[in-house]
DNA sequence: CGGTATCCACGACGATACTG
DNA sequence: CAGTATCGTCGTGGATACCG
């Protein structure tokens, strides 16, 4: 329980892998759904997600830079818990 | 996503629920599971789920006091969350 | 576009001491 | 036994400015 909590531990991170998810995005791409996550931080969370193999980046050659992000199978295997998540978080505002 | 990680979020909540899943558990039971938690992060963490609807407490009446915590209703359905956790991490695991 | 670098504020956590 | 009170430290996240 606890490698999983830090696998998708900290803010946004749940938030990333949710769009991510839904497939590849660019940095760009990922702020724009994110509008209130510092640069900063998303990079650390992109960082952290590709250091534990969650998720792989892909820089395209050329101008201007682009960078894609995408899950791994490995970050794939995160979706069950994130639906998960959901469930759990819906169940619980029901009764409040 | 976020309500159900605020709810079980900060450390030793998991923890905390794992072991109440098993059923109900006075203070000092709780902390000789969790032996490096502090008196006040344990106390912060009940009363927070107990605020939250997911665990009740019911004093012993008489002396020694006894408090005995147990999950409610609602906190029993955090238990499939909780499995998924431990499925995800242990798969994690395998893979690194 | 896709980041880094720097600094700061805040809250979480831990240790210790004490109480009903 | 079951907490409360107080204090110090450290990490996390946010703002801002800048770079390849």
């Amino acid at each position: 329980m606890e490698v999983a909590l830090a696998a998708i531990g900290g803010r946004w991170t749940t938030l990333v892998l949710r769009d991510l998810v839904r497939g590849p995005l660019s940095f760009g791409d990922l702020r724009r759904g994110l509008p209130t996550v510092s640069a900063k931080v998303l990079t650390e969370r992109l960082t952290r997600l590709q250091e534990s193999g969650l998720v792989e980046r892909r820089r395209t050659a050329g101008f201007p830079p682009r960078t894609i992000y995408r899950l791994t199978a490995a970050g794939r295997e995160l979706e069950p818990l994130l639906v998960e998540l959901y469930r759990t978080g819906a169940a619980l505002l029901e009764k409040a």
